[in-house]
DNA sequence: CGAGTTTACTTGAAATCTCAACTATCTGCG
DNA sequence: CGCAGATAGTTGAGATTTCAAGTAAACTCG
């Protein structure tokens, strides 16, 4: 990679900056929505739905990190602190003693069930409402496409 | 925003999840390339970019800031840091005794000239090479949508 | 002029995230 | 069986980021 680099033309340069400012934009205005009526950073958001969403509201560690894309690490201190919040707890698994199983407390669902409306209508207005229904098509495709073919975790 | 919240349709949410986990993938990529090849936070990156193509490589902190969207006092521990590694130094405004200006090192060039093409070539992987023409004008387009009338900050 | 406001930046604490190192458990296989 | 290696999760340190609060300089306009 250093004999030859391949430098963005000026039409990549452009479209470069502007998705990396555009997603900074759409992640950082979601944190601040979620911090300020949930105190709750925008990652957490999507372990609750995720918990919310898994069968009997619970899942392993692993499996929650997987489906979320976050390291072991990453998980163990976001469920540390979510306990601490009191939005999930963790239980030893009877099958693997090595694995938790995680799940979403009355007190969480009821946040997210509370927060979810204003969420929503941040995403609104900060991404759909913004782009035609061709747009959010294309950009549906664009998205599955980076997303394909992962190196296998 | 409680009365009746506009759920997300099935396509909607689909699109919003590629979204978010194609949008993180990417900032991952990048942020753990430049970390193993130049010991750097993606966002440290652009801080010497854009450095680099300020007029006699230096801006003042809020030009800075605002043009990288960082908070003010993002952009003094980023800078702070950045100094301490050696890639860039303040000096008082002569103008304005409150302002600060930063410049770019020659230490921070070399290192932005020796990480560049290894970063442009992650760029490219991880984002370019998987879209087609078609896709990448498309994708400029809804960026820059999503980036039009910003409330003045 | 000068009091009040705005602008520019810094500081320090709290939170999150990453990375490397570590413990514990399980699995495959000779 | 029993060991080697893989898997599951935790821990703690270091780095970045955010937020609230604080300092200092410049502007405004009565």
């Amino acid at each position: 990679m250093a004999d030859s680099p391949r430098w963005l033309t000026d039409d990549e340069q452009r479209t470069w900056r502007s998705f990396m400012l555009a997603t900074q934009l759409v992640d950082e205005t979601l944190d601040r929505q979620l911090q300020r009526d949930a105190n709750m950073p925008h990652a957490y958001y999507g372990v609750l739905v995720a918990l919310s969403e898994a069968p009997d509201t619970t899942l392993r560690m692993s499996d929650l990190a997987h489906h979320l894309r976050f390291s072991q690490s990453r998980m163990t201190h976001a469920i540390s602190s979510m306990e601490r919040s009191g939005w999930a707890v963790r239980r030893k698994c009877p099958n693997d003693r090595r694995s938790q199983l995680v799940s979403i407390t009355p007190t969480g669902s009821e946040v997210l069930r509370e927060t979810a409306p204003g969420h929503v209508a941040e995403v609104r207005s900060v991404l759909f409402d913004k782009l035609s229904d061709e747009q959010v098509e294309q950009l549906r495709t664009i998205c599955a496409t980076l997303l394909a073919d992962q190196p296998p975790t």
